[in-house]
DNA sequence: CTGAATCCCCCAGGATACTG
DNA sequence: CAGTATCCTGGGGGATTCAG
């Protein structure tokens, strides 16, 4: 797991297994559609770089909220797909969407 | 309004307003006890700075989240509490709580 | 195709001191 | 009591290059 230091409460560690810069679309993207290689996710997150792409799934993957399956295939291939910890998280980032969504339009 | 910048999506908006350090707690807290003075949220907020509460609570009130309110007493008092939009973010709050509780239970 | 390895910059956040 | 004003640091995140 990682090193989720100064959590204060449970809700600052479901913080931290999110909050990473790419992590939402990331898991959006597996939650919504499945599995997805890694060229693929590389297309559906808008300006990730490659490092930081490798690195938020590093991490997702460190929380267990991401699976990563190597294929022994030249070239290689690689698919993430969500655990069951990552699918539980799924109804709250469609709350946060939600919420995101009316305060975008209320706040002008 | 606060500079969100790079928001590629709703729950990254959701995610920008809730996302600093003492945030979480600060909209627990006026959440669950109602209004607070600034005193008040020093001793529940453990091991804030006073520069960084401050800092956070004007971005929660730029983001229009809490209101502050100024009483033109001596020595000054200052009392801060939810807005509508503050309050329709207590769902997901204890939305992460549940979450997070959870996790750290299964994931030793 | 899927990475690892470097180098670098910015700024959120901490420590500390001062103020109406 | 409820703040400012400075100064400083760490590390999250970007750009680029190399590799199996």
């Amino acid at each position: 797991m990682m090193n989720h230091t100064a959590i204060n409460c449970e809700k600052e560690l479901t913080l931290s297994v999110i909050g990473g810069k790419w992590k939402l679309i990331i898991l959006w993207h597996l939650g919504n559609d499945g599995t997805k290689r890694f060229s693929e996710l590389k297309k559906l997150v808008p300006n990730v770089t490659q490092k930081m792409l490798t690195n938020q799934l590093r991490e997702l993957e460190e929380d267990q909220l991401i699976t990563r399956k190597v294929y022994p295939e030249v070239p290689p291939r690689v698919e993430y797909s969500l655990t069951e910890h990552g699918e539980s998280l799924i109804p709250i980032l469609k709350m946060m969407y939600k919420w995101g969504k009316n305060y975008m339009e209320v706040i002008k």
